[in-house]
DNA sequence: CCCTAATAGTTGTAGATGCAACCGGATGTG
DNA sequence: CACATCCGGTTGCATCTACAACTATTAGGG
């Protein structure tokens, strides 16, 4: 559960002028990263980022089968977002659609042979960017301290 | 110019453990805030981050004017989306479209009196989410950590 | 100058997202 | 067990975004 942003105190921000410079940084950075990605990803002719992390998702649970919603709670996307986006992957026939025998509501999703090997299609560029446009950029203490800064946030 | 990604070779990539993860924290992080800010805008029935986004870029400017095309560097918006938010900005009366002296084919866009309220508005309420989910749970240390990290992504 | 190529911006159309309303099936309380 | 409530999921509709094609203007050679 996500804190309630929606009731905080609105009093005039007095911010320090670093914290605005770094957090317009953050931003700025990681949606280009991400956007570099898409865009590999895209000019390999491969589905969105999008696909990847449902797809890994449902791969690295047991099974590899997972709720609908337990996808949702792991990717931050909608229930209604991932419901149509299920539908696109299996009208690609990468993942399966199956009723759930101990909630008659849900469903379980279940990733396809298809599916696994879209993702293994899909690592190999993905991972390329990160290699060449994060790792390779950074010293291992600076992704350690990175990571430490980043857990204060969660 | 961004880095032309889509000619990477695609070897398998060897990333680190450590580096998957830091990876997935920022990227979960980042979107979690960008979110928090969100609803806390829509909760105030205020418009979206885009709006801020560009509205501010304008107020920075000289004149509080600038041409399509430099807001769209600013905001990595692409051009096509950002003609048509300048669209409904100007619908808002928050900014206004004027021809542009020196170049017949742009135009300039110019932020208006009920622009700047606006982003007066919004900035409460965006920065009490910054003070709040960013700021505070950070030490100033960490901040300048962070910056010089991001940095050398850039 | 002229012709080509590049640039700034718009737009038609298709696809994706957000919102609210909805449909069961599950859960809790009296 | 009856009822109201909650929860997982879907869907209609409006809005927004992506892509490609287009107009109009500027810039660069020969």
């Amino acid at each position: 559960m996500q804190p309630d942003v929606t009731r905080l105190v609105f009093m005039k921000p007095r911010l320090r002028e670093q914290t605005v410079t770094t957090w317009a940084r953050l931003v700025r950075t990681e949606t280009t990263l991400i956007d570099q990605v898409q865009r590999a990803l895209k000019a390999a002719k491969l589905p969105p980022l999008g696909w990847y992390d449902v797809l890994l998702e449902l791969r690295r649970a047991p099974g590899g089968e997972l709720r609908q919603y337990e996808i949702g709670a792991q990717t931050l996307l909608t229930k209604y977002n991932l419901s149509r986006l299920v539908d696109r992957l299996q009208r690609e026939a990468l993942v399966e659609r199956h009723a759930c025998a101990e909630d008659g509501r849900g469903n379980l999703v279940r990733i396809t042979t298809a599916g696994t090997e879209l993702l293994q299609r899909m690592w190999p560029v993905y991972g390329a960017v990160l290699e060449q446009q994060f790792e390779s950029r950074l010293s291992a203490d600076d992704i350690l301290a990175l990571e430490n800064i980043l857990k204060k946030l969660g």
